[in-house]
Parts: C-alpha cells; structure tokens; sequence
DNA sequence: GGAGTGATGACA
DNA sequence: GTCATCACTCCA
C-alpha cells in the first residue's frame, strides 16, 4: 500500500521512524519497478537542527524542505553525490528524512545512482508522476517489534556542535 | 588514509 | 568577485 502525504505531515522523528522497514518503489524508464526495503534512516528537524540545511533559514537550495509533505528533495553534494530526502511536517516548517540505505544498497549516493535519482526529481511530489514512491510493508509489526531498530547518531553533522550530533536520529534495521 | 568534484553560502 | 565548506565514494 503506497503512503500518502498524510503519512509524512508528521515529526521528521517519528516518520523515519516508521519509514524502516518499508519499501521504496522507483520505476525507471523501461517500466520496470524496483521495490526495495529501506534499512537506513536520518531525521532532519525544524529551524534549529544545525545539522539541517535549513538552519541557516530558507534559500534556493533547501526551498523544497519547505513545501509540503511528501515532496521529493534532492540535493548534489561533493561534487558528485545525490542526496535523496523526503520532506515531512506541515508547510513552511524545515523537516525531512534522509534515505541513507537500502537493502542491498548501502550508501546515500549510491542508492541515488542506482536508481536513477538526480535533480530531475527535486520538488516533484512522491506518486506516479515522480515515478518515485514509498509503500508499507506488510511485516511492519514484526520488524518493530522487539527493538529491531536500532536508534544511533547521524553522520557526518560534527559541524553542528555537540547538542545537534548527538541526537539519536539516525535509524537502522537490524538484521531480520 | 587521501583524492576528487562542483554547488553553495559567507564575506568583501 | 573570492574562498572555505560539505548529510560521500572510490581507490590505495
């Protein structure tokens, strides 16, 4: 069952909380549909996250963060990375989920690779049109059940000084 | 461990 | 306009 926008309108926390475990669908130019469980999750939240492109208040860049739930945000970072976020929390208000990994492909720009993300999809909605969407896993209970996720600090945010890195936004599924 | 890559934001 | 920074991956 594909998740709606309302299912992102939520904490960034709480919904990539939710978001392990799920599958995240992308159908690519010759029909074909990936659907692959994501295991890898960071939380971006609100104005003071220094860790959060928008903490430093809104800018070309980090525009999309601001719209509305369910928006796609990409981002190109090192030179040569795709970043791919979804935007979460209600309109105007800085929040989104990083996708860091998916089964089988571990790593934030390489997942971006692999399924053809680029900046094409910045700003565009998830659903049919984006060709990017996320569905619910059936097992869902299961996974969470019995602290099957694990809760750890984000990466690479030292920048964002003690408080903001050291927060346990970060979520990983254990090994099923 | 270190290079590579280029958009971005801060500063002048 | 310049410059340092950056939520990374690759190859050693």
């Amino acid at each position: 069952m594909r998740l709606l926008n309302k299912f992102f309108a939520r904490s960034a926390v709480v919904v990539a909380t939710e978001l392990i475990g799920c599958f995240l669908c992308r159908k690519l130019k010759d029909s074909k549909i990936q659907r692959l469980k994501i295991v890898e999750i960071e939380a971006y939240e609100g104005w003071n996250d220094k860790a959060s492109h928008a903490s430093r208040g809104k800018t070309a860049r980090n525009a999309p963060m601001f719209e509305e739930a369910g928006t796609i945000y990409v981002y190109f970072t090192y030179g040569m990375h795709w970043m791919l976020n979804i935007v979460c929390g209600p309109k105007n208000y800085p929040s989104a989920i990083l996708i860091r990994s998916l089964e089988n492909v571990y790593g934030p720009a390489r997942l971006t690779k692999y399924l053809g993300i680029d900046k094409s999809l910045n700003n565009q909605k998830l659903g049919k049109s984006s060709g990017l969407w996320i569905e619910k896993n059936e097992n869902y209970t299961k996974i969470h059940g019995r602290g099957k996720v694990n809760k750890l600090s984000r990466v690479g945010v030292a920048y964002a000084g003690p408080i903001w890195s050291q927060k346990k936004w970060r979520f990983v599924l254990k090994e099923i």
